[in-house]
DNA sequence: AGTTTTACTGAACAGCGTTCAGTAAGTTTA
DNA sequence: TAAACTTACTGAACGCTGTTCAGTAAAACT
């Protein structure tokens, strides 16, 4: 089976070689200029072998679609070093915003763009369910803890992610040119403490 | 002056009926599947002719982007016919939420698209300014009523702004399918709820 | 050695946004 | 009224796109 096997992987490290190449240049050309010849062209092959590895331009995103969001919950992961939960949860949502900041064109993938949805509809399991679970667990333990009432962690989790997605989508698409460049960080990361502010029934200081 | 009025007259008709054209086709079928030859059919002209009108296919997008912000402006205001201040700030946030998912297309266009963001920051002045006013103005009343904190206005405010488009851009990117479709609208208008509950610090009942 | 399988190419297709020489009608001037 | 000019518009063309597929050459199997 040495053969066969060898072949395999071959094909594999072709497959891993277009996903790289179209990951670098969706990233640093934005998504919709890039081509299928400028892909197969940095690989050196033809265009038509790409199609021989996905059905279409849109799977290749979808694929990195994944990649992005395992990149995504491991950068939220880093939160649980935390041990009280309310500063856990504000650490969640840090971690949420600087990689929404740092990988914009991840995050326009998994969170913004319409070529992926269509593939998210069919396939049930939706890949940011472990982060969302993440989420709610530590809302959970804010609860436990008496920082936020028990009877709306439901709403507490729904309202954080819906906030910190709002502040994100609208950074990256470039929505908040009124606030100067210099003071963004600042408003950004100042109305996330203002939310957990708010959601914070111990008020302890 | 008889001929060159009438001319212009009729040249303003062509332009006016492209970007009907554009504007339904757009809303139908998503921007990125109407093509210049496509609009151009619609009105029985040929595709060079419309660039006799604009300069290319963003700026049709651009001009129909100020005719949206137009039209949200105008289902916001509707808000004012409430008298009491609070009551007022969360007829605004449904007026948003039911204008972003009654027009989602409009919507795509003036918060998220990258088409026209490129056109906004060379403009400073962004058609949004008069809508955020509204809402500044809103939480003002507020925070004078006593709902709100006097020092914390301008949090609020953008707080307020960056939850109801989290809400809406995760609803029209379909994001939110993991919510059955029945429980949607409850759990959208629910949220705002929340958060206005959480703002209010008079929680008067 | 001959046959089959595999991997790949490059030409081709239909469609895209955009440009522009050419045309025909409308308007102004002589 | 005839000639000159202006304007509005067309349709072909350019270079790009995603995608398909007949053809090819090398590798593997019999």
């Amino acid at each position: 089976m040495g053969i066969t096997e060898r072949k395999l992987k071959e094909k594999e490290k072709i497959r891993e070689k277009i996903l790289q190449a179209a990951m670098k240049l969706f990233v640093k050309e934005g998504f919709d200029n890039v081509s299928m010849r400028k892909i197969s062209k940095k690989i050196s092959y033809s265009a038509g072998t790409i199609y021989l590895h996905f059905k279409d331009k849109e799977s290749i995103l979808y694929e990195l679609h994944n990649i992005a969001f395992q990149k995504f919950y491991n950068a939220l992961l880093i939160a649980n070093e935390e041990t009280n939960s309310l500063k856990r949860l504000m650490k969640l949502g840090e971690n949420y915003l600087n990689f929404a900041l740092e990988n914009p064109d991840y995050y326009d993938l998994m969170f913004i763009s319409n070529c992926v949805s269509a593939s998210i509809e069919k396939s049930k399991d939706w890949a940011g369910m472990d982060s969302y679970g993440l989420l709610q667990q530590t809302i959970n333990d804010c609860a436990r803890d008496g920082y936020i009432k028990n009877t709306e962690t439901e709403a507490a989790a729904f309202s954080m992610w819906v906030f910190v997605h709002g502040i994100a989508s609208l950074a990256i698409k470039k929505r908040l040119s009124a606030v100067p460049q210099e003071d963004l960080k600042d408003m950004i990361f100042g109305s996330l403490k203002f939310l957990i502010n708010l959601l914070n029934i111990k008020k302890s200081k």
